[in-house]
DNA sequence: CAACCTAAACCGACCAGACGGTACAGTGTG
DNA sequence: CACACTGTACCGTCTGGTCGGTTTAGGTTG
């Protein structure tokens, strides 16, 4: 969809606060009602944005092989790894939402907590797969954020470590 | 400072967006132009608050005995589980910063490069050592977002094993 | 084939209110 | 007196949203 696409480009570029429904028709090509025709309002074009990267999301944790152990964790590591190479910002989107009505993060609540679940009931050692969760996520808003990471070979060190992490959990 | 807590108190409640020199002023019980005169940007405002929550967090790192063994890498966990206890949820400042204008957090970026530059030095084995700063990024944000963590026995857990971690760093 | 109709997709002018910021005369306090 | 505000009025711009109209694609009918 171009308007979520243009979407996620200003808040790449600008920062998440700049998505306006202007902003957004001049980037898209539309004008500002062909906009408010596919999206009613701006929550629900925010709402749009979450919703498309818990979809990307979805669908590349399905891709994985079904029957791994910890399936559900790796997956969670494969999908940010992925989201990365691809510069495509989608988790762009948390801070949109965020920024503008916190209830729009509801479904990502939502869904992380039951992935939580299976992740936790996947593992004896709950401790470590947690920790492994939240490296992860922190992993993701490093980049969101541009914060510094240690540089490329630590980074790579992590990753790596993060896979042993989980081939250890049994 | 009264207008710094009043900012954060609208960005708890409502969303960092919502940080306005208006609703600030409303809830400080100051007048705009009051909030005008000790800030005299929006942008001064939101650095005044990243600055704020830098500070707290040195001084928090400082009350830490000298000579410990990964002294910096203890004092972020310390600082981070101090925040969380007192919910005075200074991290909201970095939502309302990225949000608004990404370039304020420039000074957080430095200070978070300098503290991975010491974490990493400290110890032989970084990758263990970026992977606790990972979680404990990745923590903040889980609290920042009110995204669900697995309970409170299942976090207390996740505190313990960070913290064996970091002694097992020597 | 053409004339007609329909519905979806889109345009762009407009509106009311919010926003950041300015200006400035006044006020109480040390 | 200076300082730290207050209160109010104002400005230009941006914002989310509405609304009436236009374009386009595709039937249906004679």
């Amino acid at each position: 969809m171009r308007i979520l696409e243009a979407a996620r480009a200003i808040a790449a570029r600008e920062g998440a606060g700049k998505i306006t429904i202007d902003a957004v028709a001049r980037e898209s090509g539309l004008s500002k009602g062909g906009v408010l025709y596919n999206f009613p309002s701006k929550k629900a074009l925010l709402s749009g944005l979450l919703n498309q990267m818990l979809t990307a999301h979805r669908e590349l944790v399905e891709t994985l092989p079904q029957d791994l152990p910890s399936r559900c964790l790796r997956g969670q590591l494969e999908a940010i790894l992925k989201m990365r190479e691809a510069d495509v910002d989608l988790s762009m989107a948390i801070l949109a939402a965020a920024a503008s009505d916190p209830q729009l993060l509801d479904p990502l609540r939502a869904e992380l907590s039951e992935q939580i679940e299976v992740i936790l009931s996947e593992t004896q050692d709950r401790a470590t797969a947690m920790i492994v969760v939240l490296a992860l996520q922190g992993l993701r808003f490093q980049d969101l954020l541009a914060l510094p990471d240690g540089g490329p070979q630590v980074r790579k060190s992590v990753v790596e470590r993060l896979r042993t992490m989980i081939d250890e959990l049994e």
